[in-house]
DNA sequence: AGAAAATACTAATAATCGTTAGTTTTGTTT
DNA sequence: AAACAAAACTAACGATTATTAGTATTTTCT
């Protein structure tokens, strides 16, 4: 069989795990076999081995990659001397921006994360609450500066991350609105929702 | 080894599927083994099949019982003579309340049907869709009533059930704050973005 | 109490899984 | 072209899976 393709874009690993997130988005982390994901490369599956630990490396580096940006682009807007409204916006932005460019990755790591190995899964745990944490911090500084309603904040930063989590990009939607639109929307709904 | 404990709730059946519901969400349906349900309920795995007919029998079972609660409760909202505020206020109120008191199945429901069977899935899409489909016309309804924001109803749907489906209640968050300021922030986040 | 039904058990099966071993082919370097 | 490294292949393993077969035990009914 032939070898792998390695495109302009991109390392042999990279392909490997741009296809293992399309299989773990479309069908579940667990209900992915090796032998598929082999099949979508054109090898068979020992010769995945090759080039990967396991099968569970590719979870956790899908995972930890999402949560580094996240991270990385979290830590540059709390640097930023913008309102607390501002960086809800950028943070929500950045959500809709990385999901329609990246959805494989980010539906993976915000759906299959469970899957991780305990130890692994703690990391990951913690990557979340330190980014809640950040965010639950935003929203009660713009409530203390009368920049928002009197809403309770674990509750706000629960609903604005849920909703862009939880999101869903088909195809079916890519045909009825612009990554823009979703965008303006999206900041539009979340946000006027909370500003007094 | 002893019988299933019948409680006054419910038939064995019913206790069945609360614990599996239980794993199901804990772990995935994939990830969920017989065994480890059998011993969550105190008999050995064969066992089981005294009571259900396959594993794959108990997520279809949790995931219409809770399609068609949504369904039923859709129906009852449709043919109310409320405003469209109103009756997408009903229908945030009862995702919250739902997914509070029903916790493992609503969770399961939401996230787990991609492991349906080919053929239930296909059904269970159709729900799926139509539910969508029925929010989308009051949210349309609303904007043409003046009574909601220029919005493009299909984002502010997504926006809207994303939110509510992607809702993670752990127990660290039932002790931050109750049920009804978690129903009340969010009708009042979601809506107040929407609203004129 | 005895019969019938329900439900538990042990043992085992076929299928599938991720992965390893060992070998051959392909591509690169000298 | 020979030598070396990278990466493919076939074959197979051990573990785990859902499930079935066959049997013993418990509960329910008369």
């Amino acid at each position: 069989m032939a070898k792998i393709k390695v495109l302009q874009n991109g390392t042999k690993k990279d392909i490997i795990l741009k296809n293992a997130a399309a299989l773990f988005r479309k069908k579940g982390f667990k209900a992915t076999t090796v032998r598929e994901l082999a099949e979508s490369l054109g090898i068979e599956a020992p010769s995945l081995y090759n080039h990967i630990g396991s099968k569970a490396e590719l979870l956790q580096e899908i995972c930890f990659a999402v949560a580094i940006d996240y991270t990385a682009n979290m830590n540059i807007i709390i640097d930023s001397n913008e309102t607390a409204a501002k960086k809800l916006e950028a943070i929500i932005r950045f959500h809709v921006r990385k999901l329609s460019t990246d959805f494989d990755r980010v539906f993976v790591s915000d759906h299959e994360w469970k899957q991780l190995p305990k130890k692994k899964l703690e990391e990951f745990l913690m990557y979340r609450r330190t980014y809640e944490k950040h965010i639950v911090e935003i929203v009660a500084d713009g409530i203390e500066k009368k920049l928002f309603k009197n809403l309770i904040p674990g509750i706000t930063v629960l609903t604005i991350l849920s909703a862009v989590r939880g999101l869903e990009l088909t195809q079916r939607h890519k045909n009825e609105f612009t990554i823009e639109q979703l965008e303006d929307n999206m900041v539009q709904h979340l946000l006027n929702g909370i500003i007094k």
